[in-house]
DNA sequence: CTTGACCTTCGAGCATACTCTAAGGTTTAT
DNA sequence: ATAAACCTTAGAGTATGCTCGAAGGTCAAG
């Protein structure tokens, strides 16, 4: 099939897949007589492995080598699969941990403001931005 | 005092504060004969509310407009500012709750996985990535 | 034979928040 | 007098993952 009609069957843009395959992720099998990119099954299956690798958060270098290792799986070890996926999970709890702390802290500025129409002037959030403490 | 004794006294780099200027964020009071920039207590005061921001999780354009209320409470209402940190408090939680389906796919994708030194042949991570469900 | 809908490549643009460099001027200490 | 340590500006580079546009080739229908 050509570009466009994988990127109807997967749901992303031509564009998209000609990015993913300028970053290696994603080469058609071939190409026809007018140069034109040939998918194969397999090409699909490829790209629905590499949205998969995209919901689970994988960034796209991480992508490439968990592709690396499923096209070539008796190369590879479980380990190394498992070894990006427990990085990403930390990768991820620490991100959390940033966002779950910013959280509280905003949730704190913002539960004793009145949020009225009256001047900022004594607005408990600018003040303890200020460091009014 | 100028620009590199007010990168020190606050944390961050000469470059950064030049680069907040730009971005609207922090202008000096006055420029010596040299035209180098001179910063007063109340720059001081304004950088720290920078960086306080910064750590609520505000970007530099939501930074701009607390700045904007702060340098002027009495044309300004609380209901302003705690628009602004209401809608930042949605943005993170939908940050976090997407982190969080991340997680949970990483830790199903992991949990099966024996991560030993065998073939990737029937690794669970892989597979699952390949839509075997 | 022309119009519209495809396809190609290369390269620029976007968003965010810096970070650094180059080229040049000033200040301070020895 | 000169070297180190400041300061200035403009602009490029970094990272990520697209997204889009320009210029040109190909193809199918009417």
């Amino acid at each position: 099939m050509k570009i466009s009609e994988l990127a109807k069957k997967v749901g992303i843009s031509a564009h998209t897949l000609r990015y993913y395959e300028k970053a290696g992720l994603l080469s058609p099998s071939q190409r026809n007589q007018n140069n034109y990119r040939e998918y194969t099954q397999e090409d699909v299956a490829t790209t629905k492995f590499i949205l998969a690798c995209k919901e689970s958060g994988f960034s796209l270098a991480e992508t490439s080598a968990l592709l690396a290792i499923k096209d070539n799986k008796d190369q590879h070890a479980c380990a190394e699969a498992k070894l990006i996926t427990r990085n990403k999970i930390e990768e991820i709890s620490q991100q959390i941990s940033q966002l779950k702390n910013m959280q509280t802290t905003l949730i704190d500025l913002e539960k004793y403001c009145c949020g009225g129409p009256e001047s900022a002037e004594f607005c408990t959030i600018i003040s303890t931005l200020e460091g009014d403490s």
